[in-house]
DNA sequence: TTATCTGGTTACTGCGAGGTAACCACAAAT
DNA sequence: ATTTGTGGTTACCTCGCAGTAACCAGATAA
């Protein structure tokens, strides 16, 4: 899940893609942002992923220092996340990645059969 | 290798994470950089990557634009990669990566137990 | 008594990402 | 005649990511 290689690397740019440098971070990251969220919140605003890898992505971003997590002894229990130092300095990155996305992402054009099709 | 659900998602940030949230592809943006680099170069450059997986990121990246493939037809074949507008405005964002990895990467602390080791 | 709620964990399983190795064209060099 | 250089493509196979479903505690509600 996490690239071990990429870690080990002494290039610290390849060493950080080994961190953040796949589906699920950058999407949990963005979704805790600013708030406190708990572990059922996530599951079901984060489209698609399952609670296990949820668990797992959740494990290693507060290993890497990304995040913090608040367990509280209550039945049932309840658990919090919230963004670290760390991962707080990450959101305006992900801000850069939604403005360039928005400027330069071309809008899907039909392909050439479709075209045709409806210009008939 | 792209996720497809990500790309059809209607959420643009989500679509973004679709095209370049692996971890080949910011490695094979921030190797070609402003350079006009060969293919070849690329397979020599990027360590632990095949041929083969680097032939489809290529691929990826020019479909969406983020570069150009220029292919001379010559023999022994020269082909040439070089970042569009588009992917030259994704660079900044790989420095502020490279900044934010530098500034709160800690510094793996030893373990306890190596620590008490070299303390007797 | 039974269901519900929460945040997981575990075992089982399948699919596909990705690695390896062989092969291609064709010119120039040896 | 054979090797080398270049940028791939293809078939084949394996490993592991990730999905599913079952299970857990234990208090509260119905």
């Amino acid at each position: 899940m996490r690239d071990e290689r990429f870690c080990a690397s002494n290039c610290p740019f390849t060493r950080a893609i080994g961190t953040i440098g796949n589906k699920w971070k950058p999407i949990i990251i963005n979704v805790i942002s600013t708030r406190t969220v708990r572990f059922g919140q996530l599951d079901s605003i984060i489209p698609l992923i399952s609670r296990k890898v949820l668990t797992e992505q959740l494990k290693e971003l507060e290993e890497d220092g990304l995040l913090e997590r608040l367990a509280y002894k209550e039945l049932p229990p309840r658990v919090e996340y919230k963004l670290s130092e760390k991962g707080l300095a990450f959101l305006p990155i992900l801000e850069s990645i939604k403005e360039w996305n928005c400027k330069y992402e071309v809008a899907l054009t039909p392909k050439a059969h479709d075209r045709v099709t409806y210009a008939q």
